[in-house]
DNA sequence: CCCATGACTAATT
DNA sequence: AAATTAGCCATGG
């Protein structure tokens, strides 16, 4: 099996800050160069096998909204909001402002 | 190799 | 601004 391209997800996920959020788009890019993966990376994510561990529940949607969540959105509203995220319904209030952009990824390549 | 699936996106209505 | 639609891509059967 070629569990690289979930490796490579799972890396970038690791970075998310507490208290910011990413897209599954925006780590298409960081990954293929283009967001057209986007619904790779989502199906990635979800075979997380350490939620929580793993920051996954700080990867929303392109639009602001928090997308799924393998343990339940409400869990997954839950955590965000105890990072301080403001949530209104099932959107990020201050999306734009606390989005963990692109540039703000490092490059960390896999030793061997 | 073909087909179905999904924690998505962008564009259109 | 909410709902639909078509497009895309890494898996797994």
């Amino acid at each position: 099996m070629d569990e690289n391209f979930q490796e490579e997800v799972l890396n970038r996920v690791k970075q998310i800050p507490r208290g910011k959020v990413t897209t599954y788009g925006e780590i298409a890019r960081e990954i293929t160069g283009s967001v057209r993966a986007a619904r790779a990376v989502a199906q990635a994510v979800a075979k997380n096998p350490y939620p929580i561990v793993i920051p996954c529940h700080r990867v929303v949607r392109s639009n602001g909204d928090v997308g799924g969540y393998s343990l339940g959105v409400d869990k997954k509203i839950g955590l965000l909001k105890e990072e301080g995220v403001e949530i209104k319904g099932t959107k990020v209030v201050n999306f734009e402002e606390i989005l963990f952009k692109k540039s703000q990824f490092q490059i960390l390549q896999n030793p061997k």
